[in-house]
DNA sequence: TCATTTCTTAACATTTTCTTAACATCTATT
DNA sequence: AATAGATGTTAAGAAAATGTTAAGAAATGA
Protein backbone atom coordinates (compact mmCIF):
# COMPACT_ATOMS: atom_id res chain seq x y z
CA UNK A 1 0.00 0.00 0.00
CA UNK A 2 1.33 3.08 -1.18
CA UNK A 3 3.00 5.54 1.75
CA UNK A 4 2.05 9.46 2.36
CA UNK A 5 4.66 11.64 2.98
CA UNK A 6 3.86 15.24 4.36
CA UNK A 7 6.63 17.68 2.91
CA UNK A 8 6.80 20.74 5.03
CA UNK A 9 9.51 23.14 3.54
CA UNK A 10 8.99 26.84 2.86
CA UNK A 11 10.60 26.77 -1.09
CA UNK A 12 8.50 26.31 -3.77
CA UNK A 13 11.08 25.14 -5.57
CA UNK A 14 12.62 22.83 -2.97
CA UNK A 15 9.25 21.11 -1.91
CA UNK A 16 8.30 20.65 -5.80
CA UNK A 17 11.01 19.04 -6.55
CA UNK A 18 10.87 16.25 -3.69
CA UNK A 19 7.44 15.98 -4.40
CA UNK A 20 8.12 14.88 -8.12
CA UNK A 21 10.96 12.63 -6.88
CA UNK A 22 9.55 10.94 -4.56
CA UNK A 23 6.16 10.86 -6.70
CA UNK A 24 8.21 8.90 -8.93
CA UNK A 25 9.14 6.58 -6.63
CA UNK A 26 5.61 6.10 -5.86
CA UNK A 27 4.78 7.58 -2.64
CA UNK A 28 1.98 10.33 -2.02
CA UNK A 29 2.76 13.05 -0.97
CA UNK A 30 1.24 15.78 0.67
CA UNK A 31 3.22 19.65 0.86
CA UNK A 32 3.18 22.29 3.71
CA UNK A 33 4.69 25.70 3.54
CA UNK A 34 4.99 26.08 7.12
CA UNK A 35 4.46 24.79 10.38
CA UNK A 36 0.83 25.90 11.01
CA UNK A 37 -0.34 24.25 7.57
CA UNK A 38 1.54 21.02 8.69
CA UNK A 39 -0.13 20.95 11.89
CA UNK A 40 -3.43 21.48 10.26
CA UNK A 41 -2.99 18.87 7.24
CA UNK A 42 -1.46 16.55 9.98
CA UNK A 43 -4.69 17.19 11.87
CA UNK A 44 -6.98 16.87 8.69
CA UNK A 45 -5.45 13.81 7.25
CA UNK A 46 -5.15 10.44 8.53
CA UNK A 47 -2.50 8.17 7.59
CA UNK A 48 0.46 10.34 7.11
CA UNK A 49 3.23 7.77 7.22
CA UNK A 50 6.43 10.04 7.10
CA UNK A 51 7.53 13.85 7.63
CA UNK A 52 9.89 15.50 5.69
CA UNK A 53 10.74 18.46 7.66
CA UNK A 54 12.98 21.71 6.77
CA UNK A 55 14.15 23.62 9.80
CA UNK A 56 14.76 26.76 8.34
CA UNK A 57 10.91 27.55 8.12
CA UNK A 58 9.38 30.99 9.00
CA UNK A 59 7.07 31.81 11.91
CA UNK A 60 6.98 28.87 14.24
CA UNK A 61 10.50 27.42 13.94
CA UNK A 62 11.01 23.94 13.21
CA UNK A 63 12.63 23.14 16.37
CA UNK A 64 9.95 24.02 18.37
CA UNK A 65 7.47 22.22 15.74
CA UNK A 66 9.23 19.08 16.40
CA UNK A 67 8.97 19.22 19.68
CA UNK A 68 5.12 19.99 19.74
CA UNK A 69 4.94 16.95 17.46
CA UNK A 70 6.27 14.79 19.42
CA UNK A 71 4.77 15.66 22.52
CA UNK A 72 1.31 14.83 20.87
CA UNK A 73 0.63 11.31 21.13
CA UNK A 74 -1.13 11.29 18.24
CA UNK A 75 2.21 11.85 16.24
CA UNK A 76 4.59 11.04 18.15
CA UNK A 77 4.91 7.74 16.12
CA UNK A 78 5.50 9.81 12.86
CA UNK A 79 9.04 9.01 12.02
CA UNK A 80 10.38 12.81 10.83
CA UNK A 81 13.31 13.24 8.41
CA UNK A 82 15.07 16.59 8.91
CA UNK A 83 16.27 18.67 6.29
CA UNK A 84 19.16 21.78 7.32
CA UNK A 85 21.43 23.66 6.49
CA UNK A 86 23.16 23.90 9.43
CA UNK A 87 25.60 21.04 9.54
CA UNK A 88 27.12 21.71 13.06
CA UNK A 89 27.01 18.95 15.23
CA UNK A 90 25.09 20.84 17.98
CA UNK A 91 21.96 21.06 15.74
CA UNK A 92 21.80 17.34 15.01
CA UNK A 93 22.13 16.32 18.28
CA UNK A 94 19.50 18.73 19.41
CA UNK A 95 17.05 17.31 16.56
CA UNK A 96 18.11 13.51 17.24
CA UNK A 97 16.94 14.46 20.75
CA UNK A 98 13.92 16.03 19.90
CA UNK A 99 13.14 13.28 17.98
CA UNK A 100 13.73 13.35 14.31
CA UNK A 101 14.89 9.91 13.11
CA UNK A 102 17.27 11.05 10.30
CA UNK A 103 18.09 13.70 8.88
CA UNK A 104 19.73 15.52 5.61
CA UNK A 105 21.81 18.55 4.82
CA UNK A 106 21.36 21.08 2.20
CA UNK A 107 22.49 20.89 -0.12
CA UNK A 108 21.53 17.27 -0.64
CA UNK A 109 21.29 14.61 -3.36
CA UNK A 110 17.69 13.58 -4.11
CA UNK A 111 18.92 9.72 -4.43
CA UNK A 112 20.35 10.03 -0.39
CA UNK A 113 17.07 11.61 0.29
CA UNK A 114 14.89 8.77 -0.83
CA UNK A 115 17.38 6.43 0.30
CA UNK A 116 16.78 7.89 3.82
CA UNK A 117 12.74 8.09 3.26
CA UNK A 118 13.41 4.34 2.43
CA UNK A 119 15.46 3.45 4.91
CA UNK A 120 13.40 5.11 7.88
CA UNK A 121 10.17 3.74 6.34
CA UNK A 122 11.50 0.69 6.39
CA UNK A 123 12.48 0.48 9.83
CA UNK A 124 9.27 1.73 10.73
CA UNK A 125 7.16 -0.74 9.20
CA UNK A 126 8.62 -4.11 8.92
CA UNK A 127 5.76 -5.64 6.75
CA UNK A 128 6.63 -8.70 7.65
CA UNK A 129 3.16 -10.54 7.92
CA UNK A 130 1.40 -13.67 7.61
CA UNK A 131 -2.26 -13.51 6.65
CA UNK A 132 -4.31 -16.41 7.03
CA UNK A 133 -8.13 -17.09 7.03
CA UNK A 134 -10.19 -19.99 5.36
CA UNK A 135 -7.26 -22.18 4.89
CA UNK A 136 -5.47 -19.17 2.72
CA UNK A 137 -1.91 -18.37 4.12
CA UNK A 138 -0.07 -15.23 2.45
CA UNK A 139 3.35 -14.95 3.91
CA UNK A 140 4.84 -11.61 2.73
CA UNK A 141 8.37 -12.51 3.78
CA UNK A 142 8.80 -14.95 1.81
CA UNK A 143 6.22 -14.20 -0.87
CA UNK A 144 4.55 -17.49 -0.98
CA UNK A 145 1.43 -18.27 -0.87
CA UNK A 146 -0.44 -21.77 0.37
CA UNK A 147 -3.96 -23.09 -0.17
CA UNK A 148 -4.75 -25.82 2.59
CA UNK A 149 -1.18 -26.58 3.22
CA UNK A 150 -0.62 -26.93 -0.28
CA UNK A 151 1.77 -24.50 -2.08
CA UNK A 152 0.20 -22.06 -5.18
CA UNK A 153 2.44 -19.77 -7.76
CA UNK A 154 1.23 -16.38 -7.54
CA UNK A 155 2.39 -13.46 -9.73
CA UNK A 156 2.87 -10.39 -7.30
CA UNK A 157 -0.48 -8.68 -8.94
CA UNK A 158 -2.23 -11.38 -7.67
CA UNK A 159 -0.53 -11.91 -4.32
CA UNK A 160 -1.42 -8.47 -3.82
CA UNK A 161 -5.09 -8.76 -5.14
CA UNK A 162 -5.54 -11.70 -2.44
CA UNK A 163 -4.15 -9.50 0.17
CA UNK A 164 -6.58 -6.85 -0.06
CA UNK A 165 -9.21 -9.80 0.04
CA UNK A 166 -8.05 -11.67 2.59
CA UNK A 167 -7.31 -8.92 4.87
CA UNK A 168 -11.07 -7.36 4.18
CA UNK A 169 -13.31 -9.89 4.16
CA UNK A 170 -16.62 -9.35 3.93
CA UNK A 171 -16.02 -6.30 2.37
CA UNK A 172 -16.95 -5.58 -1.21
CA UNK A 173 -14.74 -3.28 -3.51
CA UNK A 174 -15.10 -1.91 -7.17
CA UNK A 175 -13.55 -2.32 -9.59
CA UNK A 176 -12.22 1.30 -9.12
CA UNK A 177 -11.54 0.32 -5.79
CA UNK A 178 -9.43 -2.45 -6.77
CA UNK A 179 -7.62 -0.89 -9.25
CA UNK A 180 -6.46 2.38 -6.81
CA UNK A 181 -5.58 0.29 -4.18
CA UNK A 182 -3.65 -2.40 -5.87
CA UNK A 183 -2.17 -0.95 -8.98
CA UNK A 184 -1.28 2.48 -8.93
CA UNK A 185 -3.79 5.73 -8.70
CA UNK A 186 -2.69 7.34 -12.26
CA UNK A 187 -2.86 3.31 -13.84
CA UNK A 188 -5.00 4.25 -17.03
CA UNK A 189 -6.60 0.67 -17.47
CA UNK A 190 -9.88 -1.47 -18.64
CA UNK A 191 -11.68 -2.17 -15.42
CA UNK A 192 -12.00 -5.44 -16.85
CA UNK A 193 -8.63 -6.27 -16.38
CA UNK A 194 -9.77 -6.57 -12.65
CA UNK A 195 -12.01 -9.47 -13.69
CA UNK A 196 -8.99 -11.23 -15.72
CA UNK A 197 -6.80 -11.45 -12.35
CA UNK A 198 -9.98 -12.61 -10.51
CA UNK A 199 -10.65 -15.22 -13.23
CA UNK A 200 -6.88 -16.11 -12.57
CA UNK A 201 -6.58 -16.24 -9.15
CA UNK A 202 -10.09 -18.43 -8.62
CA UNK A 203 -8.24 -20.78 -11.11
CA UNK A 204 -4.74 -21.12 -8.78
CA UNK A 205 -6.53 -21.29 -5.61
CA UNK A 206 -8.61 -24.18 -6.76
CA UNK A 207 -11.39 -25.68 -4.69
CA UNK A 208 -11.01 -22.13 -2.49
CA UNK A 209 -11.23 -19.98 -5.95
CA UNK A 210 -15.53 -19.42 -4.79
CA UNK A 211 -14.41 -17.61 -1.88
CA UNK A 212 -13.89 -14.93 -4.50
CA UNK A 213 -17.72 -13.41 -5.05
CA UNK A 214 -19.02 -11.11 -7.23
CA UNK A 215 -21.12 -8.77 -6.27
CA UNK A 216 -23.37 -8.04 -9.28
CA UNK A 217 -23.26 -4.55 -10.56
CA UNK A 218 -20.42 -3.52 -7.86
CA UNK A 219 -17.82 -5.09 -7.46
CA UNK A 220 -16.08 -8.26 -5.88
CA UNK A 221 -15.93 -9.71 -1.62
CA UNK A 222 -14.22 -12.18 -0.24
CA UNK A 223 -16.41 -14.48 1.91
CA UNK A 224 -17.78 -17.79 3.02
CA UNK B 1 29.76 -4.09 4.90
CA UNK B 2 28.24 -1.50 7.55
CA UNK B 3 27.30 -3.37 10.65
CA UNK B 4 23.59 -2.69 12.70
CA UNK B 5 23.87 -2.41 16.14
CA UNK B 6 20.42 -2.72 18.66
CA UNK B 7 20.29 -0.27 21.49
CA UNK B 8 17.80 -1.19 23.84
CA UNK B 9 17.35 1.87 26.07
CA UNK B 10 14.29 3.73 27.36
CA UNK B 11 15.03 6.43 27.75
CA UNK B 12 14.54 8.32 24.49
CA UNK B 13 17.39 11.17 24.54
CA UNK B 14 19.74 8.51 26.04
CA UNK B 15 19.03 6.80 22.93
CA UNK B 16 19.20 9.12 19.88
CA UNK B 17 22.33 10.87 21.64
CA UNK B 18 23.88 7.23 21.26
CA UNK B 19 22.62 6.26 17.69
CA UNK B 20 23.52 9.80 16.45
CA UNK B 21 26.97 8.90 17.50
CA UNK B 22 27.04 5.18 16.11
CA UNK B 23 25.30 7.26 13.06
CA UNK B 24 28.19 9.40 12.75
CA UNK B 25 31.03 6.06 13.07
CA UNK B 26 28.82 4.75 9.86
CA UNK B 27 27.24 2.42 11.92
CA UNK B 28 23.40 1.18 11.07
CA UNK B 29 21.38 1.64 14.31
CA UNK B 30 18.16 0.29 15.42
CA UNK B 31 16.56 1.72 18.69
CA UNK B 32 14.28 -0.28 21.04
CA UNK B 33 12.46 0.97 24.21
CA UNK B 34 12.41 -2.27 26.34
CA UNK B 35 13.17 -5.87 26.40
CA UNK B 36 9.84 -7.04 24.43
CA UNK B 37 10.36 -4.42 21.47
CA UNK B 38 14.11 -5.66 21.53
CA UNK B 39 13.07 -9.06 20.69
CA UNK B 40 10.49 -8.56 18.17
CA UNK B 41 13.57 -6.16 16.03
CA UNK B 42 15.49 -9.32 16.89
CA UNK B 43 13.28 -12.02 16.06
CA UNK B 44 12.22 -9.79 12.63
CA UNK B 45 15.55 -7.82 11.63
CA UNK B 46 18.60 -9.64 9.73
CA UNK B 47 21.49 -9.17 10.80
CA UNK B 48 22.18 -7.62 14.03
CA UNK B 49 25.53 -7.31 15.00
CA UNK B 50 25.87 -6.17 18.35
CA UNK B 51 23.54 -5.32 21.03
CA UNK B 52 23.68 -2.34 23.65
CA UNK B 53 21.57 -2.94 26.40
CA UNK B 54 20.90 -0.64 29.14
CA UNK B 55 20.18 -3.04 31.89
CA UNK B 56 17.46 -0.36 33.87
CA UNK B 57 15.27 -1.14 31.97
CA UNK B 58 11.60 -1.64 32.99
CA UNK B 59 9.38 -5.03 32.22
CA UNK B 60 10.97 -7.42 31.76
CA UNK B 61 14.66 -6.80 33.37
CA UNK B 62 17.55 -6.65 31.37
CA UNK B 63 19.02 -9.30 33.02
CA UNK B 64 15.95 -11.60 31.99
CA UNK B 65 16.81 -10.55 28.52
CA UNK B 66 20.13 -10.78 28.42
CA UNK B 67 20.04 -14.56 29.53
CA UNK B 68 16.82 -15.07 27.79
CA UNK B 69 18.92 -14.22 24.73
CA UNK B 70 21.95 -16.13 25.33
CA UNK B 71 19.51 -19.34 25.53
CA UNK B 72 18.43 -18.86 22.42
CA UNK B 73 20.93 -20.21 19.94
CA UNK B 74 20.08 -17.94 16.97
CA UNK B 75 20.96 -14.93 19.27
CA UNK B 76 23.80 -16.69 21.73
CA UNK B 77 26.38 -15.41 19.36
CA UNK B 78 25.65 -11.68 18.96
CA UNK B 79 27.77 -9.45 21.44
CA UNK B 80 26.10 -7.68 23.91
CA UNK B 81 27.76 -4.65 25.32
CA UNK B 82 25.58 -3.48 29.04
CA UNK B 83 25.21 -0.17 30.21
CA UNK B 84 24.14 0.38 33.88
CA UNK B 85 24.26 2.31 36.64
CA UNK B 86 25.15 0.40 39.21
CA UNK B 87 28.90 -0.16 39.25
CA UNK B 88 29.12 -2.63 41.91
CA UNK B 89 31.28 -5.36 41.61
CA UNK B 90 29.21 -7.81 42.30
CA UNK B 91 26.38 -7.12 39.10
CA UNK B 92 29.46 -6.86 36.53
CA UNK B 93 30.73 -10.15 37.54
CA UNK B 94 27.02 -11.62 37.14
CA UNK B 95 26.11 -9.78 34.19
CA UNK B 96 29.71 -10.90 32.58
CA UNK B 97 28.59 -14.61 33.40
CA UNK B 98 25.55 -13.81 32.15
CA UNK B 99 27.26 -13.54 28.86
CA UNK B 100 27.92 -9.88 28.25
CA UNK B 101 31.00 -8.83 26.66
CA UNK B 102 31.74 -5.54 28.07
CA UNK B 103 29.95 -3.06 30.26
CA UNK B 104 29.82 0.61 30.94
CA UNK B 105 28.41 2.51 33.72
CA UNK B 106 26.36 5.33 33.51
CA UNK B 107 27.25 8.07 33.04
CA UNK B 108 29.25 6.96 30.25
CA UNK B 109 31.37 9.39 28.07
CA UNK B 110 30.53 8.65 24.30
CA UNK B 111 33.95 8.14 23.19
CA UNK B 112 34.26 5.51 25.26
CA UNK B 113 31.07 4.09 24.16
CA UNK B 114 32.14 3.93 20.58
CA UNK B 115 35.59 2.71 21.73
CA UNK B 116 33.94 0.49 23.27
CA UNK B 117 31.52 -0.98 20.47
CA UNK B 118 35.04 -0.62 17.98
CA UNK B 119 36.48 -3.18 20.43
CA UNK B 120 34.11 -5.66 20.54
CA UNK B 121 33.03 -5.91 17.03
CA UNK B 122 36.28 -5.88 16.34
CA UNK B 123 37.12 -8.99 18.70
CA UNK B 124 33.74 -10.75 16.91
CA UNK B 125 34.27 -9.76 13.04
CA UNK B 126 37.04 -12.04 12.34
CA UNK B 127 35.07 -14.56 14.28
CA UNK B 128 35.02 -18.20 12.85
CA UNK B 129 31.74 -18.50 11.60
CA UNK B 130 30.29 -20.73 9.01
CA UNK B 131 27.30 -20.47 7.70
CA UNK B 132 25.96 -23.72 6.23
CA UNK B 133 23.01 -24.70 4.10
CA UNK B 134 21.61 -26.54 1.26
CA UNK B 135 24.95 -27.61 0.95
CA UNK B 136 26.44 -24.46 0.30
CA UNK B 137 29.23 -23.31 2.89
CA UNK B 138 30.35 -19.93 3.89
CA UNK B 139 33.21 -19.36 5.82
CA UNK B 140 33.56 -15.90 7.15
CA UNK B 141 37.10 -16.13 9.01
CA UNK B 142 38.93 -17.49 5.97
CA UNK B 143 36.56 -16.14 3.39
CA UNK B 144 36.26 -19.36 1.72
CA UNK B 145 33.31 -20.62 0.17
CA UNK B 146 31.98 -24.52 -0.63
CA UNK B 147 29.51 -25.77 -2.71
CA UNK B 148 28.96 -29.80 -1.95
CA UNK B 149 32.46 -29.70 -0.54
CA UNK B 150 34.09 -28.23 -3.61
CA UNK B 151 36.06 -24.95 -3.24
CA UNK B 152 34.52 -21.96 -5.17
CA UNK B 153 36.00 -18.25 -5.48
CA UNK B 154 33.67 -15.33 -4.51
CA UNK B 155 34.64 -12.07 -4.88
CA UNK B 156 33.88 -10.27 -1.61
CA UNK B 157 30.41 -8.73 -3.28
CA UNK B 158 29.75 -12.44 -4.30
CA UNK B 159 30.57 -13.39 -0.88
CA UNK B 160 28.74 -11.11 1.29
CA UNK B 161 25.64 -11.08 -1.30
CA UNK B 162 25.45 -14.78 -0.92
CA UNK B 163 26.10 -14.25 2.48
CA UNK B 164 22.75 -12.28 3.16
CA UNK B 165 20.58 -15.12 1.49
CA UNK B 166 22.54 -17.94 2.94
CA UNK B 167 21.55 -16.31 6.49
CA UNK B 168 18.07 -15.69 5.27
CA UNK B 169 16.62 -18.09 3.49
CA UNK B 170 13.50 -18.07 1.64
CA UNK B 171 13.18 -14.20 2.77
CA UNK B 172 12.36 -11.79 -0.39
CA UNK B 173 15.03 -9.02 -0.63
CA UNK B 174 14.17 -6.31 -3.04
CA UNK B 175 17.09 -5.01 -5.26
CA UNK B 176 17.15 -1.21 -2.89
CA UNK B 177 17.20 -3.82 0.50
CA UNK B 178 20.33 -5.81 -1.17
CA UNK B 179 21.75 -2.27 -2.48
CA UNK B 180 21.53 -0.84 1.19
CA UNK B 181 22.42 -4.18 3.27
CA UNK B 182 25.29 -4.92 0.80
CA UNK B 183 26.65 -1.91 -0.31
CA UNK B 184 26.33 1.37 1.58
CA UNK B 185 23.24 2.86 2.09
CA UNK B 186 24.30 6.13 -0.18
CA UNK B 187 25.75 3.96 -2.49
CA UNK B 188 24.32 5.79 -5.93
CA UNK B 189 24.34 2.41 -8.21
CA UNK B 190 21.62 1.16 -10.53
CA UNK B 191 19.53 -1.40 -9.05
CA UNK B 192 20.79 -4.04 -12.24
CA UNK B 193 23.98 -4.01 -10.98
CA UNK B 194 22.21 -6.58 -8.72
CA UNK B 195 21.15 -8.65 -11.38
CA UNK B 196 24.51 -8.78 -12.55
CA UNK B 197 25.91 -10.18 -9.47
CA UNK B 198 23.06 -12.07 -8.95
CA UNK B 199 24.03 -13.94 -12.20
CA UNK B 200 27.75 -14.29 -11.62
CA UNK B 201 27.07 -15.56 -8.20
CA UNK B 202 24.30 -18.80 -9.97
CA UNK B 203 27.12 -19.35 -12.34
CA UNK B 204 30.28 -19.89 -9.99
CA UNK B 205 27.38 -21.91 -7.53
CA UNK B 206 27.09 -24.34 -10.51
CA UNK B 207 24.35 -26.91 -9.89
CA UNK B 208 23.29 -25.09 -6.55
CA UNK B 209 22.65 -21.31 -8.39
CA UNK B 210 19.34 -22.29 -9.08
CA UNK B 211 18.89 -21.59 -5.41
CA UNK B 212 18.94 -18.48 -5.98
CA UNK B 213 14.90 -17.68 -7.31
CA UNK B 214 13.85 -14.19 -8.62
CA UNK B 215 10.66 -12.95 -7.60
CA UNK B 216 9.48 -10.92 -10.56
CA UNK B 217 8.32 -7.79 -10.04
CA UNK B 218 10.19 -7.81 -6.38
CA UNK B 219 13.52 -9.40 -6.15
CA UNK B 220 15.31 -12.25 -5.08
CA UNK B 221 15.34 -15.30 -2.44
CA UNK B 222 17.29 -18.17 -2.07
CA UNK B 223 14.81 -21.48 -2.10
CA UNK B 224 14.34 -24.63 -2.49
C1' DT C 1 53.77 2.97 -12.26
C1' DC C 2 51.69 -0.99 -14.56
C1' DA C 3 49.21 -5.30 -14.23
C1' DT C 4 45.43 -7.61 -12.50
C1' DT C 5 41.15 -8.15 -10.50
C1' DT C 6 36.65 -6.61 -9.61
C1' DC C 7 32.71 -3.71 -10.36
C1' DT C 8 29.23 -1.19 -12.93
C1' DT C 9 26.64 -0.37 -16.66
C1' DA C 10 24.61 -0.62 -21.15
C1' DA C 11 23.06 -3.45 -24.74
C1' DC C 12 20.73 -7.18 -26.32
C1' DA C 13 18.28 -11.80 -25.45
C1' DT C 14 14.95 -14.17 -23.15
C1' DT C 15 11.21 -14.88 -20.09
C1' DT C 16 7.33 -13.60 -17.48
C1' DT C 17 3.48 -11.00 -16.64
C1' DC C 18 -0.18 -7.93 -18.00
C1' DT C 19 -3.83 -6.09 -20.69
C1' DT C 20 -7.16 -6.31 -23.83
C1' DA C 21 -10.56 -7.94 -26.97
C1' DA C 22 -13.40 -11.51 -28.35
C1' DC C 23 -16.50 -14.70 -27.28
C1' DA C 24 -19.12 -17.56 -23.75
C1' DT C 25 -22.13 -17.75 -20.06
C1' DC C 26 -25.12 -16.16 -16.60
C1' DT C 27 -29.04 -13.45 -14.55
C1' DA C 28 -32.86 -10.49 -14.22
C1' DT C 29 -36.59 -8.68 -16.49
C1' DT C 30 -40.21 -8.43 -19.63
C1' DA D 1 -38.13 -17.50 -24.18
C1' DA D 2 -35.96 -13.40 -25.68
C1' DT D 3 -33.22 -9.67 -24.54
C1' DA D 4 -29.95 -6.76 -22.42
C1' DG D 5 -26.46 -6.13 -19.49
C1' DA D 6 -23.40 -8.01 -16.61
C1' DT D 7 -19.58 -11.38 -15.42
C1' DG D 8 -16.43 -15.51 -16.80
C1' DT D 9 -12.79 -17.19 -19.59
C1' DT D 10 -9.29 -17.48 -22.86
C1' DA D 11 -5.47 -16.47 -25.58
C1' DA D 12 -2.48 -13.49 -28.19
C1' DG D 13 0.21 -9.45 -28.57
C1' DA D 14 2.27 -5.83 -25.83
C1' DA D 15 4.80 -4.42 -22.16
C1' DA D 16 7.76 -5.03 -18.54
C1' DA D 17 11.07 -7.54 -16.00
C1' DT D 18 14.94 -10.53 -15.71
C1' DG D 19 19.16 -13.03 -17.75
C1' DT D 20 23.52 -12.55 -19.75
C1' DT D 21 27.49 -10.71 -21.71
C1' DA D 22 31.17 -7.76 -22.46
C1' DA D 23 33.58 -3.46 -22.31
C1' DG D 24 35.27 0.32 -19.86
C1' DA D 25 35.92 2.24 -15.08
C1' DA D 26 37.53 1.71 -10.67
C1' DA D 27 39.96 -0.44 -7.18
C1' DT D 28 43.73 -3.26 -5.67
C1' DG D 29 48.27 -4.92 -5.41
C1' DA D 30 53.03 -5.66 -6.97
Amino acid sequence: MKKTILIVEDEKDIRELIRFNLQKENYETIGAEDANEALLTLRNNIGIDLILLDLMLPGLQGEEFLRLLKSEKKFATIPVIIITAKSGEKTMVNNLNAGADDFLTKPFSIKVLIAKVKAVSRRFSPELKIIERYGIELDTKSHTTSVDGEKVELTKTEFDLLMLFLANPNRVFTRDDILNLVWNLDADLNTRTVDAHISNLRKKLGRKGNLLKSVPKIGYKLAE
